[in-house]
DNA sequence: CTTGTTTTTGAGAGCTACTGTCATTTCATG
DNA sequence: CATGAAATGACAGTAGCTCTCAAAAACAAG
């Protein structure tokens, strides 16, 4: 069966090692923080750890997101243009995160960006979406996976997006979350790019 | 005085530490060639390596070129929309490339597109570029350096940059270092993104 | 050249992320 | 309850990286 005892099991200690990895890397900070303070507090051993996670940085980097925009993105209507999907796309899939969801993704976001491994994964993950996105657009548009052209918007969008997301989430009032800023971003990239 | 036996014997060093480990990442692959190897061939004494490079990693990750592409933005004659002149500065920056640093380009280029970790640290070289080519873009149309469009501009060209450049080195007969793909991508980026 | 100062180096110890093995325990099923 | 499968923990080992301290090399000045 795919929901006895064990699978519940294993969903609470991956909950439980997550959540005590969270808390102590707002505490002491990601890089004092070790595996083994990590493990103590979930009451695993250390190798454990690790089976549930490759690296100590995956606690941190879970991504469900990424999915949810490609959806979206098929999801939208034809005949629209591939940025105004996009964003759309975005607005969407974050509209549809519960409470706890986002409460959970601000954590992320806020040690994501201050510590350095983590933003340079987290980068990692962006080019991935890159691929995701580009093949979501060429697939509406009726063109091959690959092609070029939609690489090229689905490359500029989130680079766009990308430059901007820090000073949306340093800025003073606005809250991590709080994607005013990357939809400025986008609609300039829909609008056509200033010129000179 | 600058130029003294000291300082040539360091540049020796760092030369000779770099030559070594290139050659060994190519031979044996990068996860299996330890710092002690790199050492033993460059002779020094591993803690030497971690004198001249702060890590395994940035023995490859040197990066000269960013300074130069923002120099060429700023050469820039006015009154040009500044994807465009993103493009010409990444044109006459490579071009002005002397055949010996090509070489060490591509060797680089090979080597950090096939190697994760290294990948991942490119992608931080480039929002660092970012901020770069943000601030020389706003300050070209006498604009407050942390413009937001500015901002978007350079995230937008870079990402798409981003997103071809994979398909420029693993295209059949384009070998790396051959910027034709880049181009077209800010081409296409110049012209305005393709509607439907 | 000699002496004194600064810089560079090597040796070694130590921490931590991560991997692999193997015996033990925990759950599922007949 | 017995048997098989999965999850766990203890342990040892590798490698990247940091730190300290003393020896060696390069420089400046008399």
């Amino acid at each position: 069966m795919t929901n006895g005892l064990r699978e519940r099991k294993k969903a609470k200690t991956r909950a439980a090692i997550r959540e005590h990895a969270l808390r102590l890397f707002e505490e002491q900070g990601y890089a004092a923080t070790t595996v083994d303070q990590i493990a103590d507090a979930a009451e695993v051993s250390p190798s454990t750890f690790f089976r549930y996670f490759p690296s100590k940085e995956d606690v941190v980097l879970v991504d469900d997101v990424d999915a949810v925009v490609v959806g979206a993105i098929r999801a939208q209507p034809a005949g629209i243009a591939p940025v105004t999907v996009i964003r759309r796309a975005i607005r969407e899939a974050f509209d549809n995160l519960s409470p706890e969801q986002w409460e959970l993704e601000r954590r992320r976001q806020r040690l994501v960006l201050a510590v350095p491994e983590l933003r340079v994964r987290v980068l990692h993950q962006m080019t991935e979406a890159i691929d995701l996105v580009a093949e979501a657009i060429a697939e509406r548009a009726g063109l091959p996976a690959d092609d070029f052209s939609a690489r090229v918007v689905a490359g500029a969008a989130i680079g766009a997006m990308l430059a901007v997301l820090p000073t949306a989430y340093y800025a003073d009032g606005v809250r991590p979350g709080d994607f005013d800023r990357v939809e400025q971003a986008l609609t300039l990239l829909e609008n056509g790019l200033p010129l000179g």
